[in-house]
DNA sequence: CGCTAGCTTGAAACCGGTCAACTTTTGTGG
DNA sequence: CCACAAAAGTTGACCGGTTTCAAGCTAGCG
């Protein structure tokens, strides 16, 4: 677990469901905020800049286990992560979990939702995480003034479309554990992390529920993964040893 | 096949590539244009629904095997299919096609190509088909100045989320074909069509690829459908005999 | 007529799921 | 700290749905 830039350290304390108070004087952007990033990229005005900071509200933390939104709640508001890691769910027909997504610092939780006016999912927090929440209705009018910003959420929206399709093909269970630790490594990497170790923070289960895999299947791939040196798992902990091969057996999931 | 609406007889002949001409006096939005009908319903001015019309490109007729866009191709518009239907897929590795949707009048094609600059799937007319072609930066940037505008471009993205994520699950051959079987029929009685008799514009070895099963698959499952008197079938031509069996059988898969 | 693409049908193989037993880890309370 | 229980993970044996392979059928068309 990382620790938290000290520009966070401001944030109330654990249990507190308070959004951060917007302060007018001293802006305080967390560094994981999609939005707040592109928009810096895009060098816009202070005036602009703060209109779409006072949209944003801190909340924070969520402990392990604890849901962000439930399916069927009022859809208000999409969120970035900005610390620790989501899980998005629902329950089919026979009460089983399926996993539709995990959700690491910078990405953005509930874009699903927005043809609706509920949450079409479960979000469960599978360790201490730290949200940036957005308004929706509030985002979407400041992004009739910013063009920019209208753009920004049509990308990732786009975007979501396309990675809901990288699952859907029926690709062998070795094809889809070594997507999911690629993905997993380029994702932790373009935060900085280090691209061939990790910690897991979800159990066997709901790696395999999230590759409609079995769990036992889970447990053989990374075993089997293990034996041929492609991997090293202790646990929860894993090391890459063999990236570039993993990336082949990826290729045709990522489509690359 | 039904029958093009007369105001459309003055689409240029068959293979023509040109678009059609704006019409400066004689407004002939058309009816499966999901932008035009949203805009038309929010009781628009005048002024800002000539300022959407301006943008639309009516274009085609493409045939059968023509293709719309390929992978690859920079990526400049949308489409929305005004007749006939349109299949997106992809290759992979090894060369198979993987269906990534069929697209029926009313639809719109090419949303998951805004993220990238380029065409991210092949996009090929399976009959007869006419679009209405939209440049997506121009639609863009009106939508700042239409707030429902953007709204409706923002549920359209997340609805297409959603609907890929259906087809991610584990689900049996049974449950797919009843799934895909009941979302045609939705689609077509959504457009006036009969939602119990419809003719399959697609080959046997599409719907395999779409379902992501062997066609020799879906063939055993149209029988057995038959057999047990869900369905008839008369090679393309579909008969739904018992919808509410077939509805409970998707009920999973369409998250109900 | 015969060719071809699309479709159907049967038999066998296989991948992954299910079931069951067991081990390891984690958490809790005395 | 230990005892115990519950959760998570592993491993093996078996089973079943789908795919694969192979052969034959049908409609459409030159």
């Amino acid at each position: 677990m990382r620790a938290l830039p000290s520009r966070l350290s401001r944030i109330p304390a654990v249990g507190s469901d308070e959004p951060m108070p917007a302060d007018g004087n001293e802006y305080n952007f967390c560094d994981t905020c999609t939005f707040s990033r592109t928009c810096l990229q895009s060098g816009y005005d202070k005036g602009r800049l703060r209109d779409l900071h006072v949209l944003i509200d801190h909340v924070g933390p969520f402990r392990e286990g604890e849901h962000l939104f439930r399916e069927g709640d009022p859809f208000t508001a999409i969120a970035a992560v900005r610390a620790g890691v989501v899980k998005t769910y629902v329950n089919d027909a026979d009460g089983r979990e399926q996993v539709q997504g995990f959700f690491l610092p910078g990405e953005i939780v509930g874009l699903s939702a927005i043809s609706h006016d509920r949450y079409p999912c479960n979000a469960v927090a599978l360790d201490t995480v730290q949200l940036c929440r957005f308004s929706f209705p509030d985002i979407a009018a400041l992004a009739t003034r910013i063009p920019s910003l209208q753009q920004q959420l049509f990308r990732l929206l786009s975007q979501d479309i396309g990675k809901a399709t990288l699952l859907a093909g029926n690709y062998s269970a070795d094809e889809r554990m070594a997507a999911f630790l690629v993905s997993l490594s380029r994702r932790y990497a373009a935060r900085g992390g280090n691209p061939d170790r990790f910690h897991l923070v979800m159990t066997r289960t709901d790696i395999a529920n999230y590759l409609r895999l079995a769990s036992e299947t889970v447990s053989r791939v990374f075993r089997r993964f293990q034996d041929e040196g492609l991997i090293q798992v202790d646990r929860r902990d894993l090391r890459l040893l063999n990236l570039s091969r993993l990336e082949t057996l990826a290729r045709s999931v990522l489509r690359e």
